[in-house]
DNA sequence: ATCTTGCTTTACGTTTACGTAAACTTCCTG
DNA sequence: CAGGAAGTTTACGTAAACGTAAAGCAAGAT
């Protein structure tokens, strides 16, 4: 029995150690709820490079990030070819001055359409918050 | 001649007055610079319902609020389903508690999703707002 | 030794949101 | 009254973002 149990326990902690920084493709897929197809099409698109150990594709800290931020950018209606061009702007080259003007320049656009975004999503809340106070007023009243 | 011209005129003027409340479908696309392809494509979808005189559409301030609000949700990454879902949300019908139970979970669903896209913007502005001044800084290196 | 499980590639299918072309009708203008 | 501008319907095409099915490999469990 021992031994089994230590036997376990040492497989264990060879899975912790690889884990340490090694994710699978159905880790990711479990932890952000979403298919195994998707990551696969993600990394079609060029959003994401894992390394391979033969076949199998093996994912470190780098890629979890950037699957996060892509289905962040998602959320926000973000095409996967925006995200991707977001990700060149963390990667670019800083080495020339015009590089970094064409990279402020895609700034400042994104930053105004986040903007413009945030302006609609207070409007919508506001509604939301309007109707939602009219249909409690009509509750109380029907239910009294 | 005279009269003639006077005649037109009277019948601007009217036909203004009629304008008042009364828009094409191409004074729309160009006020919200889309095209008439998607004005049509939105009444298809049951989310305009323009009246008739005739074969050609006739909109009234109403629809206009309505495109406004598909737009809006558009780029709140609304599908147009779900933006007539709110559209039902306005119009429904206030009089059965049940109703309105099953108006508020919805209410409270899109609240939810807004305030997750809230917080996503702000992180991304965070993030661009950084690489800015990066950049920034990086170019006044550069050029000096 | 087979069986199950997880991973792989390949490739066609699907939904959403339009674009685009064809083939009229209606109305206004010169 | 011919011609153009603006409107209409019908219908096929397209890009993005996956879904899904087929078919196969590789490794651990029974």
């Amino acid at each position: 029995m021992k031994t089994k149990i230590k036997k376990v326990k040492a497989k264990m902690t060879i899975i912790n150690k690889a884990t340490q920084d090694n994710y699978s493709i159905s880790d990711l897929s479990k932890e952000f709820d979403i298919t195994t197809r998707s990551i696969r099409f993600y990394e079609d698109k060029g959003l994401l490079a894992p390394t391979r150990k033969g076949q199998t594709r093996i994912y470190n800290q780098r890629d979890k990030v950037r699957l996060k931020l892509i289905l962040r950018g998602k959320r926000l209606g973000f095409s996967l070819g925006e995200t991707g061009r977001l990700f060149e702007l963390y990667d670019a080259d800083k080495s020339s001055a015009k590089q970094l003007a064409i990279m402020m320049e895609l700034i400042s656009e994104k930053k105004d359409d986040l903007k413009q975004k945030l302006d609609d999503i207070n409007a919508v809340l506001i509604e939301l918050n309007d109707i939602e106070k009219n249909c409690q007023n009509i509750l109380t009243t029907l239910t009294t």
